[in-house]
DNA sequence: CTGAAAGCGCTTACAG
DNA sequence: CTGAAAGCGCTTACAG
């Protein structure tokens, strides 16, 4: 009796055998590369599923050079965000038969680096970085274009501009959400950051453009910042402002976790949502969650993972022009839900 | 001047030639596959210093005929669920430098087994499986252990045995959530569950249980179903009973997002929580984000992850004994938050 | 203790 | 229009 191997066996040869034909021909039908005889194209095809043959791409990827595979790099596949981009970025891999694995770093240096190390030594055909907050990142992207592997940023840093990218209009965005703010008649509008984030600084920007577009001054004092993007930091700092005598009638939040925060706090206060005040979140990963239900600012995470693919994909095809690298801004969209009131 | 190749060229060769030792030599010092003395490891690692080498694993891949590589098939890694899995199963397979490649399936047939045959010509070690809800995936099942791909189920259907699993403790995490409701006091406890879900009822199953245990005859009419797992079906379901003249303290939501729906049709009826309704849910997934903080049955989908690529890699050291599969079942924790009053 | 050589399963010029 | 053969970059018996 024949001993069982542990894996499969059936190579390319055991079809051209059973078929009368050589590996090349086997070849050329599975990958259509070049004209065969419907004749020979039919014996290849039975024999194929008579053995049950599944032709072995690491063979393949060895012999092209061309692994079909593309690696993302995030901090924690557990953050709403960094699942929506993923499965942006399988789903238009998927249609062109490419595969996509995921490398966590928590936000470590360390295991950015070392992750990087395993992705050169699989020969993947790119990278998609989404290495937010990393103190190296910038020494990452360096080491990563020294390897000469195309690479796509979601989520970067703003000061890099030597490769492409995508990322979120925070500041539009943010002008958006005020501006809706101030065109519902609220004048005294609290804008509830968090500090030490380019993110949030920037929606801030976008916060203070709108106040500059209406013609309306605004009170620094209106300004303020949490430690962390956590629901409990921002719970305190509310509780704060609500003991001062800080008047307004509306909360930009800048994350849907603070604006989860700031309502326990507002309710905590005795104030209704949004007889009393007013709140918008953004990101709208929870918005739909609350009670009442968190009006928010959606970023289009899918989209930038479709985006993001499309442009490293392209780089594949067309290796050889240097195009200067490009920055794409994606837009995120008002969804209005039940925490607003006005107008 | 030298043309610039797209990708990597140094390879094991280069290394060899620049060491002046055999490619078998470089192989083993960085396999330590075999002994090197001293002074050639030196001369081999200040080569592929020098070079700047990446061993190609492909190459590897091909030779040994192990890629290093398991797949972990999923509904959708946007499911906090999921994604808490894909974060065990690959802090697990680090450690022993594996890779894991995520394929989506959004509950479609097609998709599953379409998948499936990318992971066979990629040649993966092994399968970790969560195909909840696919209607073929006893059918997917027997395919891979055709294929002598070896499996692990995660979040299996309940009557499959002939494969390593590892699945929730439904009926242990739903008798303890309503023995704590009943030692609390409640006596009328309503069951929302979700229709034509296994899930659900075995946690129907534990609820029934714990009332018998405690010696209490429980009243059929206080087990309600609402159509699907969301958060609007939860909600219409509850706004009727509560037009009803029902009468209960407590509620055992079948999910923290049956027990979000629930809850705001509390709040809506004008009804306190706790003060005059108790809730508990299921999952731990969005329980801390609610106003009160829903208590609820934490699944430890992280550690399940773990279990899950512990097992397949103890599957794939030792082919050759065919042990009896495992069915491993871990238990939810019972996680207190403000939703709950009594004692 | 180390090296020369075969071979993993493909693709792709090259020849006819 | 199709086949024989080289070679992708490794690992691993085999020999010495």
């Amino acid at each position: 009796m024949e001993k069982k191997k542990r894996q499969f066996h059936v190579t390319i040869k055991d079809v051209a055998r059973e078929a009368g034909v050589s590996v090349a021909t086997v070849s050329a039908v599975i990958n259509k590369s070049r004209y065969v005889s419907d004749e020979l194209v039919d014996k290849v095809l039975k024999a194929i599923n008579k053995l049950d043959y599944y032709p072995n791409r690491v063979a393949r990827g060895l012999k092209t050079q061309r692994t079909h595979t593309v690696a993302y790099i995030i901090p924690d596949i557990n953050n709403l965000i960094f699942a929506g981009v993923t499965r942006g970025i399988q789903d238009r891999m998927e249609k062109v038969s490419y595969n996509v694995s995921l490398y966590n770093t928590d936000f470590s240096d360390k295991k950015l680096f070392r992750h990087i190390t395993t992705i050169v030594e699989n020969r993947v055909s790119g990278i998609i970085l989404s290495a937010w907050h990393s103190a190296k990142v910038k020494e990452a992207i360096s080491l990563i274009k020294k390897l000469n592997i195309p690479l796509v940023i979601v989520h970067s840093p703003r000061d890099i501009d030597d490769v492409d990218r995508i990322l979120v209009d925070d500041v539009k965005g943010a002008f958006e959400a005020t501006y809706n703010l101030i065109k519902r008649g609220h004048k005294r509008i609290l804008s509830l950051g968090v500090e030490n984030s380019t993110t949030s600084r920037l929606r801030e920007e976008g916060y203070k453009k709108a106040f500059t577009k209406m013609g309306i001054s605004f009170d620094e004092s209106l300004i303020a910042h949490v430690k962390s993007f956590s629901q409990e930091d921002a719970f305190c700092k509310m509780k704060e402002i609500y003991k001062s005598d800080l008047h307004f009638t509306a909360i930009f939040a800048h994350a849907d976790i603070i604006a989860i925060g700031a309502m326990k706090a507002t309710l905590d206060a005795g104030l209704k949502i949004p007889e009393d005040i007013s709140i918008i979140g953004f990101d709208d990963t929870y918005a739909s969650l609350t009670l009442p239900k968190l009006t928010s600012m959606h970023v289009p995470n899918y989209e930038m993972g479709k985006i993001a693919a499309d442009i490293l994909l392209k780089r594949l095809d067309l290796p050889l022009l240097p195009k200067s690298p490009k920055c794409k801004l994606v837009l995120p969209r008002f969804v209005e839900r039940e925490s607003l009131i006005g107008k």
